[in-house]
DNA sequence: TGCTATTATGGTACGCATATCATGTTATGC
DNA sequence: GCATAACATGATATGCGTACCATAATAGCA
């Protein structure tokens, strides 16, 4: 692979003179700028970014540090950050952590190494000490989704709290006052905030908050199988269902389904997180809707802010409010 | 940000000494060791790769260039690339075309400028050109899925054409006779190949196989709805459908919904690739299941091969076998 | 004791693009 | 015709980690 030392011998130049060709930033004759980049074309001469890197502590990259790609809420948020990363002249690298604390550190330690210019983090656990590291080195990060204690840390995430209240009253007003939570795991900021965001409704209607109507899992379809299954042995009575995450609605109505439970007539089911469309022929699911675009946008806007030098601003925390769509799944009135 | 020639001056050695402290690369007495690992620590100095990787000319990475970064599919092919290249202490960066060309070509650029190691592409179309500036460059390259005429280059891909052959003689097989094929673009070889495959099985079952039957669209959802509209419109006899992706299967689903034609009783519907259980209550879809997860390992496999300058053998085309599972969508025997 | 093998450490140069400074040439204005 | 501005090009140094070569101290052995 060619240098622009080698295009500069073919065009009989300075190397400099190539990059001032290449890079359009300053005065070169027409003549020149022609034999030059006749070299360039002839050699099939592309630009090595490493030394550029090197010489300008710039790599113009961000790093996207998500926890399920599987799942299309976060393909979603990590499509608004190509966007204006793109925009924005930076490129991406994707990491996956599969919600695991290891990968998630392997990954951090391999971003740092490579210099990044900035972090887009879904923390897999509470756990605040791979984001101190980060913030030692002064390297901009900026968390989605999920916050994460004892750390001062840009943040952008939906207001869980809140979505999980409006399904709820949902399920209130339609009558239900056995309701029961499908959870996420209870070391994640957003199971937590949605639990919150269900006793609250619960309480402001006056109804008792039991923890045993509360059930911790992961954010997938097995364990949203399980727990509808175990809430089903333990507390016949429920007749409404609040799920954290569009994995875990469908594990539960898999579940119900194989029991010839049917929803909502025999229970009805509310969720936080849309199944996304492509996936669906027709909505069913009354959801408390995140703006993934938009999570993924504005972190990465804010991130721009520190990686550009714009902003030495205290840390914020953005968040973003949720929207109610009802649908089938949590039925019509019930006296 | 601090260097190994910090650690050094603060260890009281030479860089090339913290190095080899650091690669575990030659002999250094203990207590120098002890020495080094201290100032590490106290200046939390993280490794430069940048410099490294100008020097080496090997930036252990390798791109992984998809078309859509919300089908499951493709992030599944991911998945087991990843798998494979983390085990060969590799690590991916991830690029999404959204099936354009330009954005392919974006980021080929891109990553040529990185000098990364090696890429993993999903043409977004039958054009030659990008394939063979990246090897021009001489970067590995293996396409997955997709192949493209006029360049010798690595390939792993299931057998489309068996696939769809595949579910074809299954509507065949249960007596249908107007079977008509919902399928992708025309400048993609699986499209092409699906179609193949389906016409095959009509002729094998001495049927004509007449053009106007064939439906041309994109992968997804919304041209799914609107081809299936549209045969509906045309060829009213029609009794079955073949559809050449899961994306497209939902849309032509949907439709019918609306319409409130019933699958399998009023029209039986096949389709290749399935839909992830993830998010499926009850799996409907009789399909044509490629092995997403192989795709991505066995073509990491043979990127790396020839990363390592382990082979330097011609180029080869890996096909991989797909599976038929029979479900409710194609319905039972009509006579 | 003297000699080789092993252990331990360092100096220098390199890869690549460009910032900075320097120099030379042509055009412009009075 | 001369000073100044605009145009045009180049030499050198830099960032970071390590390959390569060199040196020195210690250990092992005859």
């Amino acid at each position: 692979m060619s240098t622009i030392r080698d295009v500069a011998k073919l065009a009989g130049v300075a190397p400099i003179t190539v990059s001032r060709v290449i890079n359009d930033s300053d005065y070169v004759k027409q003549e020149t700028r022609e034999r030059v980049d006749a070299a360039i074309e002839e050699l099939g001469y592309i630009p090595n970014t490493l030394g550029l890197s090197l010489r300008s502590k710039k790599t113009m990259t961000l790093a996207v540090v998500i926890t399920d790609i599987t799942n299309p809420f976060w393909t979603t948020v990590t499509r608004g950050i190509e966007d204006v990363a793109q925009a924005n002249g930076y490129s991406t690298i994707l990491c996956n952590t599969d919600e695991s604390e290891d990968k998630q550190e392997q990954y951090l330690q391999m971003l740092l190494r490579r210099r990044i210019d900035g972090i887009l983090l879904v923390p897999s656990s509470s756990n605040p000490d791979p984001i101190k590291l980060v913030k030692k080195q002064n390297i901009p990060i900026v968390l989605m989704d999920r916050h994460v204690p004892e750390v001062d840390v840009d943040i952008v995430r939906s207001d869980s709290e809140e979505g999980a209240y409006l399904i709820t009253k949902h399920l209130l007003s339609l009558g239900h006052q056995q309701i029961a939570m499908l959870s996420g795991p209870k070391n994640i900021s957003t199971s937590v905030d949605r639990v919150n965001g269900y006793r609250q409704a619960l309480q402001d209607a006056g109804l008792p908050t039991s923890d045993e109507k509360v059930f911790w899992g992961e954010y997938n379809k097995e364990t949203g199988y399980k727990m509808a299954e175990e809430m089903l042995a333990k507390l016949p009575d429920v007749t409404a269902l609040v799920t954290s995450n569009n994995f875990i609605a469908i594990g539960a109505m898999k579940f119900f389904y194989g029991r010839k439970i049917r929803v909502p007539e025999d229970i009805a089911l509310v969720t936080i997180d849309d199944i996304p469309s492509a996936f669906t022929v027709a909505p069913f699911f009354t959801v408390a809707i995140q703006s993934a675009l938009e999570i993924g946008k504005q972190a990465t806007q804010l991130l721009l802010n520190r990686v550009n030098g714009a902003t030495d601003a205290p840390c914020q925390e953005v968040i973003l409010p949720v929207q109610m769509v009802i649908r089938e799944s949590s039925g019509k009135k019930v006296f």
